[in-house]
Parts: C-alpha cells; sequence; structure tokens
DNA sequence: TTTTTGACTCTGA
DNA sequence: ATCAGAGCCAAAA
C-alpha cells in the first residue's frame, strides 16, 4: 500500500529531532548517528536538513557535531554553538570539540553505521581515522 | 513530477 | 593538517 506518513511520529524530521533531544546536556552526538538512530543509517546530511529548522528551544540541536568532533553547522553564528557546549562544560576548540570521545553520545558503537560514502567503492576497510586530539 | 540544494562523511592526494 | 572529489539522503524549489 502506499506508504505516507503523513503522521509526525513517521516523519523523518519528528524522528531525528526526537533522538536529538535524547542527548543529556554535557554530551554530544553526530549527524550520521542520529540518522541511525532515526532509522536511516548514512542520512547523516538529511538529519543536518532537519537541523537546519531546528531554531528553537525545544531541541538542543547545538550538540549535534560533525563526525571527529569537528563542530558541524549552525543556522546562526557558530560562535552560538561554542557558547552553548562550553556552557554544559564542554570544552570546545576553535574548530573542534575536545575529548570528543569522551563526551560522545550514545556511549556504545551504535550497530549500523554504514560508511555509506566514498569507502564504499573502495570496497576496503576504513582504517580508524579519526583525528583527535585531547 | 524532476532538479537543485544543503548544519554530512569518507577516501585519497 | 588541509583540499578536492564522490556518494548518500531528505526537503525544498
Amino acid at each position: 500500500m502506499a506508504n505516507r506518513p503523513p503522521q509526525p511520529e513517521r516523519r523523518f524530521a519528528a524522528r531525528v529531532l526526537a533522538a536529538v533531544r535524547r542527548i543529556p546536556a554535557g554530551r554530544v552526538s553526530t549527524y550520521g548517528d542520529i540518522a541511525t538512530l532515526a532509522g536511516a543509517p548514512g542520512a547523516a546530511r538529511a538529519v543536518g536538513t532537519v537541523l537546519r529548522s531546528c531554531g528553537d528551544g525545544a531541541t538542543p540541536c547545538h550538540r549535534v557535531v560533525a563526525a571527529g568532533g569537528a563542530l558541524g553547522g549552525w543556522t546562526g553564528p557558530l560562535e552560538f554553538k561554542r557558547v552553548r557546549l562550553r556552557g554544559e562544560g564542554i570544552s570546545v576548540d576553535l574548530a573542534r570539540v575536545q575529548e570528543f570521545g569522551r563526551h560522545r553520545w550514545p556511549p556504545s558503537h551504535l550497530p549500523a553505521a554504514r560508511p555509506g560514502k566514498a569507502g564504499r567503492q573502495a570496497g576496503r576497510q576504513r582504517s580508524p581515522t579519526l583525528a583527535r586530539k585531547g
């Protein structure tokens, strides 16, 4: 049958926002992880699309950062995102979250964080090249 | 409906 | 460390 998700719970955007609200204060998550939690692994970019309109206080969209601990984007001045994160006790570098692995949420690795990019074509295993310095 | 855009991510140079 | 290229996904035009 034609699966049309007119219901907010069914909407991708709603699931993304719900996942973001689950991020505890003082923790951060990535677009990719949120996508997986929302049931759409590999849709990191789409998560950004949703968060782009997240200019409200209902969802802690500032806790969503890019992979590797990069700050990611922000609708307004990126400085606001830093300030918010710092306000929760997270040390933020000019361009990265310090001790990203420590503040990351969820703490456990996700079931299927599909590499889903250039890696797939190469077909090779990807190296843990998450360069970060604490 | 098709095409374009964009708070992404990874690999390779 | 930094830049460019390629792939993926969903929403907006």
